[in-house]
RNA sequence: GGGCGUAUAGCUCAGCGGUAGAGCACUGCAUUGACAUUGCAGGGGUCGCAAGUUCAAACCUUGCUACGCCCA
């Protein structure tokens, strides 16, 4: 097949992809093989290719295809999350658009909807990920909602709880108004905003006078509980005890002392609003007041509901906590305006505030007091902590690894539970804490009166039930405990003759994340044991931003540990964030992403995974540089045009894996290359060093291989006919083409593909070749003689150059006092010489004119006699440059070796090689005086 | 407030004890012959600042400055 003159990468790109899909090339059967395994972030169902995706998946798609070539029987477990809020939130807004919502729909009718959307639109990235050449398992590809993965979160929120490791518990949670669910300490963005700190007079219920408050949130003084002073703080001290009668409500409220309270800010005395204030929740505690008494003055939107004691006057109720938009007034703007006329309010001062945010939906956080369902996550980081500790993980780049510590030593209980449709519903079932008390038909804001179930399904849970309430009532599972139809009561009541015993299932569902923390084991069949479980488990690697340390990486060590008892993966890959080319964040609001499928278009996927695999160096952020993905295209264009080339002059694919013999110091020296350069990218791979891989690769195939080999083994033209390429050099550059092409593949799939079957009839793909093993070895003479024709070579040019002569020039060449073995390599490389130094002839005397360049070359003087075309004084400086060039660092080694401490302190090899530089720069030096002096 | 990272050529970045490199950009030259998405040659850096350790520091230590990120 004749390579096309033009590489499109585009017409390419497709045709393999496909060809590999089919005929299953991703995932070989290698039973016998070493295992090796990635599993792949699964990204939002809803999601598409940003380019934060293209370099993590380039990353992983480099080991695996490596692995691959290794001959490992390499897995990457591919699929996507059902990422909760962000799916339901896609939904409701396609709802929205048709005047509807999510509540005109019974949760069943709305979860068919999304899984409708599910099937339709969901997805999209997959096949993104497939023009970027990821060679995923897609015919195992996995969804955190599908029914074996599914069965494994139940299993391990079932077993938690079994083992006292998950809980109910009424505590302030982070409560999103937006979207009306609880959210996790990591899912809060705390951001400083410009807001103002108001300060209040509470009058004393003595009538003795006032204590001073100061507070950012005004309004939540409808659920003040206290009035905290520090203890320490003498102004105070005769308060405590003390009441206060808080204005608006008129409720009676305690000074009490507390350290929470600081002297030294506003008044030194602050109000406590346990149900709305995490701070002030631990001063309540402390107060004495138990979670169930503390006060809610808020619904789930964040406007104002009356409190248990019934003291907020009628008008507030319904307010929003604080303006929004196209609400006329709110509850902040009428407390401060009553206090204010009440002639409590003292002063108002501007101050920036510390804010909490929700990071998807951007509302102000409110602290909550409701009922959720926590892991005890100090318990499950503790061994996470260890693997990392002992090196079981191994953080790669170890920066990583404080940071880790150092949250996982003061990680705080997770709250798992969310208040959506979308997700794992909780495996919870709730039942009367009696059969004679039927109040649990009220809402599930209180943990009181309620008996729990926690049960793998509905059939166990029943049948807990039936064991916890004996069999004289019947138990009917109810959806919604209001929504029994008569007919199947009074049947119910008709069998038996007495009420039922109704349960109910919880309605909220786990956070993403607490699924997605079982992935590494939970697409391999767990809980089942299954032989892809033993031999994936632990997985090799796992590649992950940086971004997602704590969400995601820190929770499947936890549960991998505690589940599987080992750990998910042996090393942790962390890499940095892709950002726009000024250094800012890439964000959708900002307008300043780059679309990975547009750069991909312009310049090829292989291009753009070159770039990422370039730029990846560790413990660095990317900066967006398009130049260089520009460059790497120029650079799949290179190696495209040397296999043009090689094909042209008769090199076809290699039939040997090992070496072939060489005679040509061309083709020793080129074996060593190769030889070289596998065991640099060994070594790049072993340290997980993407950018050095790149480089070493790109180097030996622009440098080596194309600049010098393919032009040295070059034939001649004679009289305008092209010359036959010699036998051993086609074989030769055959063999090193094609570990070439097997070495950049993991980089470069695509176009390595492509030249691999153009090249020849190959027995398998390349994707299934064999990496290159470095058997041959590196053959100093041929090191020594190609060195020498390359330094004459570019020194000859570069004289031309400098002296403004034509590059063209043919030229003779005289060397009075040559070495033997130079006139050796004369003899063997004269054509070579000729054509690319332009340097007709060699001759082993001296020159009969002083109108002559001169270099040195190794220990020899190479004179060229320019009678007519030489500028003698551009020639004289150019020399006096070369020689104060040498005599700067000969003389700088001089002066180290002639420091007795150098010699006497440093490493023995450390002198030798100066030493040896030093001969080589002072006989350098020492030619080019002799050559100036030549000139006259 | 605590922690982490970064500061090297105009730009983007390697190098992390033996005296500075790459890509892009720039300058000059070249070209029937794989490749203008090219080739050859070249210019350009007191390696943020200061002190220390060392025979030797861009590299190690300390301090400072600037920028970025994370946690509170």
């Amino acid at each position: 097949m004749t390579i096309d003159k033009t590489f499109d990468p585009a017409a390419i790109e497709a045709k393999w992809y496909a060809h590999w899909e089919s005929t299953g090339a991703f995932r070989p059967e290698r039973p016998d093989a070493e295992p090796y395994t990635i599993v792949n972030p699964p990204p939002n169902v809803t999601g598409s290719l940003h380019i934060g995706h293209a370099l993590d998946n380039t990353l992983q798609d480099i080991l695996i295809r490596h692995a691959r070539l290794q001959g490992k029987d390499a897995l990457w477990v591919v699929g996507t999350d059902h990422a909760g809020i962000a799916t339901q939130m896609v939904v409701e807004r396609q709802l929205n658009a048709r005047q509807q919502k999510r509540t005109d729909f019974t949760r069943d009718e709305f979860i068919a909807k999304v899984w409708e959307w599910k099937e339709e639109s969901g997805g999209e990235i997959t096949g993104q990920l497939r023009r970027l050449g990821c060679s995923m398992d897609w015919e195992n590809e996995r969804f955190t909602m599908d029914e074996g993965f599914s069965k494994a979160v139940i299993k391990v929120f079932v077993e938690l709880y079994n083992q006292g490791l998950l809980y109910r518990d009424k505590r302030l949670v982070n409560w999103d108004p937006g979207l009306k669910t609880a959210i996790s300490d990591l899912e809060v963005e705390t951001r400083e905003i410009n807001g103002k700190f108001w300060h209040f007079k509470y009058p004393l219920e003595d009538g003795s006078g006032f204590i001073s408050v100061a507070t950012t949130r005004p309004e939540t003084m409808l659920a003040d509980m206290a009035v905290a002073v520090n203890p320490s703080d003498e102004r105070y001290a005769h308060l405590v005890g003390k009441n206060v009668r808080l204005p608006i409500t008129g409720r009676l409220i305690p000074i009490v002392a507390d350290e929470h309270a600081d002297p030294e800010l506003g008044s030194g005395a602050v109000k406590v609003t346990p149900g709305h204030d995490f701070n002030d929740f631990e001063v309540g505690k402390r107060a004495g007041f138990k979670a169930s008494e503390m006060f809610n003055m808020l619904d789930g939107e964040g406007r104002v509901v009356q409190t248990s004691d019934g003291l907020i006057p009628q008008d507030y109720i319904g307010q929003y906590r604080f303006g929004i938009e196209g609400e006329p007034t709110n509850a902040r703007k009428m407390v401060v305006e009553a206090m204010d006329a009440l002639g409590f309010l003292e002063k108002v001062e501007d101050r920036v505030i510390q804010t909490p945010f929700g990071d998807r939906s951007g509302q102000v956080i409110e602290p909550w007091l409701t009922d959720q369902w926590y892991v005890d996550a100090e318990t499950l980081a503790k061994p996470a902590i260890e693997a990392v500790r002992s090196g079981a993980i191994d953080i790669v780049p170890k920066s990583w690894e404080k940071t880790y510590f150092n949250w996982m030593e003061n990680i705080q209980p997770w709250c798992v539970s969310r208040q959506l449709w979308w997700g794992h519903r909780i495996p919870v079932w709730y039942g009367p804490i009696s059969y004679d008390d039927d109040k649990y038909q009220a809402n599930f804001t209180s943990l009181e009166g309620y008996k729990i179930f926690v049960a793998e399904d509905e059939a166990e849970a029943h049948a807990q039930a039936l064991e916890f309430y004996g069999s004289s009532r019947p138990i009917i599972i109810e959806e919604q405990p209001l929504s029994i139809s008569e007919p199947e009561r009074l049947v119910a009541e008709a069998s038996f003759g007495k009420a039922p015993i109704r349960l109910h299932r919880d309605n909220d569902v786990l956070d993403t994340w607490f699924s997605s923390a079982l992935w590494p084991f939970g697409t391999l069949g767990w809980p089942d044991q299954s032989s892809e479980l033993d031999r994936h488990y632990p997985n090799d690697v796992l590649v992950s931003g940086f971004d997602i340390l704590f969400f995601w990486d820190a929770r499947m060590a936890m549960q991998g540990i505690h589940f599987m008892k080992e750990v998910p993966w042996k090393t942790l890959y962390l890499h940095g964030l892709v950002r726009a080319a000024d250094g800012s964040k890439m964000s959708k609001s900002k307008g300043n992403t780059v679309d990975p499928l547009g750069l991909i278009d312009q310049y090829g996927a292989d291009a753009l995974r070159f770039f990422m695999a370039a730029m990846e160096s560790q413990g660095r952020d990317i900066k967006m540089d398009e130049s260089r993905v520009a460059g790497y295209r120029n650079f799949a264009t290179k190696l495209w045009n040397a296999a043009r080339f090689a094909q042209s002059n008769g090199i076809s694919g290699s039939h040997s894996i090992s070496a072939p013999k060489a005679e040509l110091a061309v083709n020793r020296w080129i074996i060593g290359e190769v030889v070289g350069t596998v065991e640099k990218l060994n070594k790049a791979f072993a340290e997980f060093r993407f950018d050095g891989m790149a480089d070493v690769i790109y180097h030996m195939v622009f440098d080596q291989f194309c600049d010098w080999y393919l032009e040295l083994i070059k034939p001649a033209f004679v009289d305008g006919e092209k010359g036959e390429m010699d036998a051993e050099s086609q074989i030769v550059a055959g063999w090193v083409l094609d570990q070439i092409l097997v070495m950049l593949h993991p980089f470069m799939p695509f176009i390595t593909e492509e030249l691999w079957h153009a090249l020849g009839e190959r027995p398998y793909d390349i994707i299934h070749a064999n990496w290159p093993e470095p058997s041959a070895t590196v053959d100093a003479d041929a090191v020594r003689e190609i060195d020498w024709v390359i330094d004459t070579i570019s020194k000859t040019r570069s004289f031309k150059a400098e002296l403004n002569i034509p590059p063209g020039t043919r030229l003779t060449a005289n060397i009075a006092d040559p070495q033997p073995s130079t006139i050796a390599i004369i003899e063997r490389q004269a054509a070579a010489l000729s054509r690319l130094g332009r340097i007709d002839s060699f001759a082993f005397a001296p020159v009969e004119t002083n109108n002559i360049a001169q270099i040195v070359v190794g220990g020899d003087t190479v004179v060229f006699a320019l009678d007519g075309i030489i500028d003698l004084d551009a020639e004289r400086s150019r020399i006096t440059k070369a020689i104060e060039a040498a005599a700067k660092e000969r003389d700088a080694l001089a002066g180290r070796l002639s420091n007795a401490a150098f010699v006497e302190k440093a490493k023995p090899e450390a002198v030798e090689k100066a030493r040896a530089d030093h001969a080589e720069k002072a006989s350098e030096a020492e030619r080019l005086t002799a050559a100036l002096a030549r000139l006259g």
